[in-house]
RNA sequence: CGGGGCAUAGCGCAGGCUGGUAGCGCGUCUGCUUUGGGAGCAGAAGGUCGCAGGUUCGAAUCCUGCUGUCCCGACCA
């Protein structure tokens, strides 16, 4: 590609509005434009990164046996009313009317259309498993769209569905999904961690989350230092710790703490260290009561553990004030499970303490010495809390650490209930009508191509993966007007690079070295060859890498320049 | 949806308090000179100051409403 042909739009000032290195170099080089909130236009330069990730991301499907299709972006409601999820998905769901005021929703995913095609189709058990997928855009109406293309409300996604005939079956394929994933990170060449997740509202069982490594990352990740756990901080587990509770050595007593409200301010008015008070969590229950929680006063409540507690409301409701007061009679900041008959449920890090420091259901009082069994019966316990770094790991080697990333692809065990809703049946061997087992798998095209800028970057702009960089080499010539020789050896190269199979831009703008550069640099090519007088005169070139501290010196022919660029 | 910003030339910003000819930098265009890290000189184009009302002789500026957008929170592949 000529680069006077390519509608480069690059500028030296960064947009107000962007937050994050990818939203900034993104708009710097011009790959993207904004429309609206979360909405962009990719440009040619764009598009090009956002093609080889397709292709890529394409190769591997095609090479696991999915089978490429394109849905419709626009969906009839009685589908997603079939399904239930027309209320459920609530407002993240953009909706339309037709002129004959039908409804419909521009898709946020498409199981449900997905289901019902196999359903016109799919008969015998002889015509299973079937695994599709489809490159196409997406629309969710995020509360709040934000990072440019991290959390866009319109994106590219690529999304897979695979059909069976049993859960054996289904969990055979989701590894084959799974290894095409890893396939296409590696290939990418960005540093990733493959974590457990929580299934969240898309339903089902088994589900793991595959996240690009950054400091930006939106998402915790909990990773063991020596073993192989690893999960999402929302449903990384805690282990409870062995080990017997020691006996009561202190009385249950009650002391003023005036306006002592928070753990930090308890811990400092009692002189103890955090750990050794407790939190208490009000949140709704099942039948309107509400329950108490109780962590370790240095641990935090994870919302979704506690979700999914029998007993408790889903979804999860802290309770307000008005009710905790009618409940226990006290206000936050003093509650606890003394003299109260809700029910408790306690994390585990709460098992083996004795003498702990609770709230005294008195506004501005607590207990000391308060322990199980003796002062209030012996709670349920559970994993309540959110992991922290130093933790033991839940697979016994080392402890865990903290990672941020960025989830670029989610593969799920959904079983059957699509399938089930849309009454998907097919026959098997012997007759019997059988629900298909379903698999469902994203993967964010464009918010990869986002999180790849956020991993690889720096100061003077990105720093492209091969696999992704819109050019592989770019030519950049010198006094290109004064010299035949140089214009002359850049079209050669240019010409017999292209014909070599080479991802090619060649600098033709006219401008001085230094824009060339700077722009080859902001977008990212990996190699730049610099073609001079005096360098054609001893038969060299200038190359450099994109991220070499110095240049360095190439033979003018193509074989040597494939050598250098690891295209041999 | 709650809270807080912002909206003036293609981009980044000043001006606003104290109402009176709309400015700066970058970019763009023309000419000449330049050509190894975002050139110099000279000239030029480009703005219903987000929209709608109001106050006023007069509004970018003051008042009211609306819209858009960004940030924090809850939510989320």
């Amino acid at each position: 590609m000529r680069l006077s042909r390519l509608a480069l739009a690059t500028t030296k000032e960064t947009p107000a509005d962007a937050e994050i290195v990818s939203h900034q170099l993104m708009l710097r080089a011009g790959m993207i434009r904004k429309l609206g909130a979360g909405l962009y236009t990719w440009s040619p330069l764009g598009m090009r990164v956002l093609r080889k990730v397709e292709t890529i991301v394409r190769e591997e499907m095609d090479a696991i046996g999915a089978l490429e299709i394109l849905m419709p972006a626009v969906q009839p409601a009685e589908l997603w009313q079939q399904t239930g999820r027309w209320d459920t998905m609530g407002d993240l769901m953009l909706r339309m009317t037709d002129r004959a005021e039908r409804e419909y929703c521009f898709g946020p995913t498409h199981e449900e259309v997905m289901t019902d095609f196999v359903k016109r189709d799919v008969r015998s058990y002889k015509q299973l498993p079937a695994t599709y997928y489809q490159i196409q855009t997406k629309f969710r109406d995020e509360i709040r769209p934000r990072f440019g293309l991290m959390r866009a409300r319109e994106f590219l996604m690529k999304d897979a569905y695979s059909f069976h005939m049993d859960s054996d079956d289904l969990a055979r394929e989701y590894q084959s999904m799974r290894g095409a994933y890893v396939r296409i990170l590696d290939r990418m060449g960005l540093d990733y961690r493959i974590v457990a997740a929580d299934s969240g509202a898309i339903g089902g069982a088994k589900s793991e989350e595959f996240h690009v490594l950054a400091q930006s990352g939106e998402d915790a990740l909990a990773v063991s230092s020596e073993g192989s756990y690893a999960a999402n901080i929302e449903a990384a587990m805690t282990v409870p710790g062995d080990g017997e509770r020691p006996a009561p050595t202190r009385e249950l007593k009650k002391i003023d703490t005036p306006g002592v409200t928070t753990i930090a301010a308890l811990a400092a008015h009692l002189d103890v260290p955090t750990e050794a008070t407790s939190k208490a969590i009000v949140v709704m229950g099942e039948d309107a009561r509400p329950v108490l929680l109780m962590l370790r006063g240095d641990h935090t409540l994870n919302e979704i553990k506690a979700e999914k507690l029998d007993g408790v409301a889903t979804p999860l409701t802290m309770a307000d004030e008005a009710t905790i007061r009618a409940h226990f009679g006290a206000g936050p900041g003093s509650l606890g499970p003394v003299n109260t008959n809700i029910a408790v449920v306690a994390d585990h890090a709460l098992a083996k303490a004795a003498d702990m420091v609770v709230g005294a259901n008195y506004d501005g009082a607590h207990f000391t010495g308060f322990n199980w069994g003796r002062d209030h019966p012996e709670p349920r316990f559970a994993d309540l809390r959110n992991v922290e770094a130093g933790d033991a790991s839940p697979d016994g080697h080392g402890h865990i650490q903290i990672l941020r990333g960025i989830e670029v692809g989610h593969v799920f065990q959904l079983g059957d209930k699509y399938s089930r809703a849309l009454e998907l049946s097919v026959l098997d061997e012997d007759g019997r009508a059988v629900t298909p087992q379903m698999g469902c798998y994203g993967f964010g095209v464009s918010r990869i191509v986002a999180a790849a800028i956020e991993q690889c970057h720096d100061d003077a702009g990105i720093r492209w993966p091969m696999a992704m960089a819109p050019f592989e080499l770019v030519i950049v010539p010198i006094k290109a007007d004064k010299s035949a020789a140089v214009r002359e050896t850049c079209e050669r190269l240019y010409d017999e690079l292209k014909a070599a199979g080479i991802d090619v831009a060649y600098d033709d703008r006219g401008l001085r070295p230094g824009p060339m550069f700077a722009d080859a640099e902001l977008i990212g090519i990996p190699h730049r060859l610099v073609v001079s007088d005096r360098g054609i005169e001893a038969g060299m070139l200038e190359y450099r890498g994109r991220g070499d501290a110095e240049s360095g010196e190439v033979a003018a022919d193509v074989a040597a320049i494939r050598q250098k660029i690891g295209r041999g």
